[in-house]
DNA sequence: GTGAAAGCGCTAACAG
DNA sequence: CTGTTAGCGCTTTCAC
């Protein structure tokens, strides 16, 4: 790769116009930007981004943290992200943590050694004091899942709320004993959806049993063994509300396994409304997170924190939906 | 952000010595190693890279370019490829195209630009010959679908294998009337499991019949819409060999909409092993690909690239593997 | 409008 | 063993 003095050479001007003419600069004089584009053509010249970015201490390229590629809302939280990205010049990293935390410090580490401008982080295993600290110096925003914190933005849905709905259109259906596949303790919407559940609940004046509520790694077995654990006992739920669809799958194949069928024995309600949840026999309930609206808005309120315009310690919250589909029923009784 | 000069004033030594002992250099004194450290500690001191890859003229960092985060087996051959590079001081990034080939352009650009010092491509809407132009002056390595280049290493598959067994299985079965959803025209895998299945249906002296084989975009909703289209023909297949697993449940799903039975009134197999294979009811029969290990090869054969110690032109061919469930069961004639 | 020159933060030759 | 110094390729004053 030749540097930018091999062009300015050629074209008979200085470094500095050649470096104009890159930058449009308008003040090049109509004939010499003509005459520097041209030899930029000819010599395939391509200006070295590490030059620039160090003279410029800024990379337009932002990082999106994730604990897998295959992380539920990713996909589409992603294009999100990237369209706005894309729109405002920015390049977009993807960096899969597997939920490690030496991993994720590590990635973190390229905000300080400034590869990235700014991250946008899905989902970590961080403590809200170690964001906070790090969002004091860095522009950094939450996406989907958020700890409170001071410095940081974050864009996220009122998970307490979406699993109160959820819960409620089970009651709806006529339910009284439901039961809970919540996320990971670890997650902050864990919490909160248990929130919603337990206020939907209560509400209803059904008392809440702690055997049946349990956690899960989001993963299709464990809502299989659980539903199947579950329904074999003498007392078992006749709806399970899961949080997220993979696990509300296994609890439909694992009923089905036992003989039970779905709606009609147990009803099930996942979270997220991916692709799997039209998959299942029968088709999934779920709550619809707005996916791509969340990474658009992540993205824009990175680029605004990356502007400087802060009004810190904000949180969006994005509006969810209840998709009711097969899994559910009206409850004859 | 404080610049290395900053460590050297505090600690009174040159920046060449904190140079040297961020660098491990072996020549310098115990004593000052300390002493280096702990002001670099006291300081906080973070390393700008942009600096130091500006000097080496290499960022020891790598792309992987997906059509997608969710391509089907993105997510392992992530993993086998972050693990290699961890391994060998390489931090991974993942940009997805979305198909869209000026996009793709415009990430390859990392590679002229020195944001990346090489490049997996997983799949991508590059004709052979870009490929293998690109391939010249860079190191890149396909991994999965490939185009046969020169420059360029490849790590894959014996599609054109894999998709014989697949339907040898079908055909040991007793079906003789076998259709194909292949994926589109424009991957390299989707011809060669073409030939696959041509060649095992006739030296089983079946014809191949051209409405049989139509091609999808490997989603669910494509299997669906095919089987239910050739299902409800007077004569139909009965079964029926997909390039992906989702839309081989599309087909098995498609098929109990229509009130048939699998395996019983068609068989399907897929394509990937991935997790959703597992999901349908009845589980698919699919053909393994080894994801994490092309995930770790292809890392493997960009290392020795990036080295200089080119052995060109290498194509490398991992061992597939049927896995037999109940979407394929013996047929009674 | 254009050029000369300084310097972003770092590493590596070269001296000592 | 350590320090001095010259760039890596680029942008950006400051002159002209």
């Amino acid at each position: 790769m030749r540097p930018i003095q091999f062009v300015a050479k050629t074209a008979g001007v200085s470094v500095a116009t050649v470096s104009r003419v890159l930058n449009n600069s308008p003040l090049v004089k109509e004939s010499t930007r003509k005459k520097v584009m041209e030899t930029i053509k000819a010599l395939e010249y391509e200006p070295n981004s590490l030059g620039r970015e160090l003279r410029r201490a800024e990379t337009r390229r932002i990082m999106v943290l994730t604990p897998s590629l295959v992380f539920p809302i990713m996909a589409d939280v992603y294009k999100g992200i990237q369209d706005v990205a894309q729109k405002n010049g920015y390049q977009v990293l993807v960096c899969a943590s597997e939920d490690d935390h030496d991993k994720e410090e590590e990635l973190l580490q390229m905000l300080k050694k400034k590869i990235v401008d700014g991250v946008i982080i899905v989902a970590s295993t961080l403590s809200a004091e170690e964001l906070d600290q790090l969002a004091k110096d860095y522009s950094i925003v939450q996406c989907s899942e958020y700890e409170q914190v001071q410095h940081a933005y974050s864009v996220s849905v009122d998970n307490e709320q979406a699993a109160f709905d959820a819960v409620s259109h089970l009651l709806s259906l006529g339910h009284r004993r439901i039961a809970m596949v919540k996320g990971g303790n670890a997650k902050s919407s864990s919490a909160a959806r248990e929130q919603g559940y337990r206020r939907a609940l209560e509400s209803a004046g059904i008392e809440v049993r702690q055997e049946w509520i349990r956690e899960s790694d989001y993963e299709y077995q464990n809502g299989y063994d659980l539903a199947v654990e579950w329904l074999q006992a003498a007392e078992h739920p006749t709806a399970i509300f899961c949080s997220s669809d993979a696990t509300a799958i296994g609890c439909v194949n694992g009923a089905i396994s036992l003989g039970k069928s779905v709606p009609d024995d147990v009803a099930v309600v996942g979270f997220d409304d991916t692709v799997e949840s039209l998959m299942s026999r029968p088709p999934i309930t779920t709550i619809r997170q707005p996916k791509y609206d969340l990474g658009r808005a992540a993205m824009e309120a990175l680029l605004q924190s990356l502007r400087g315009e802060a009004g810190k310690n904000k949180t969006i919250l994005l509006p969810h939906e209840i998709v009711i589909r097969e899994s559910t029923a009206k409850r004859s009784r």
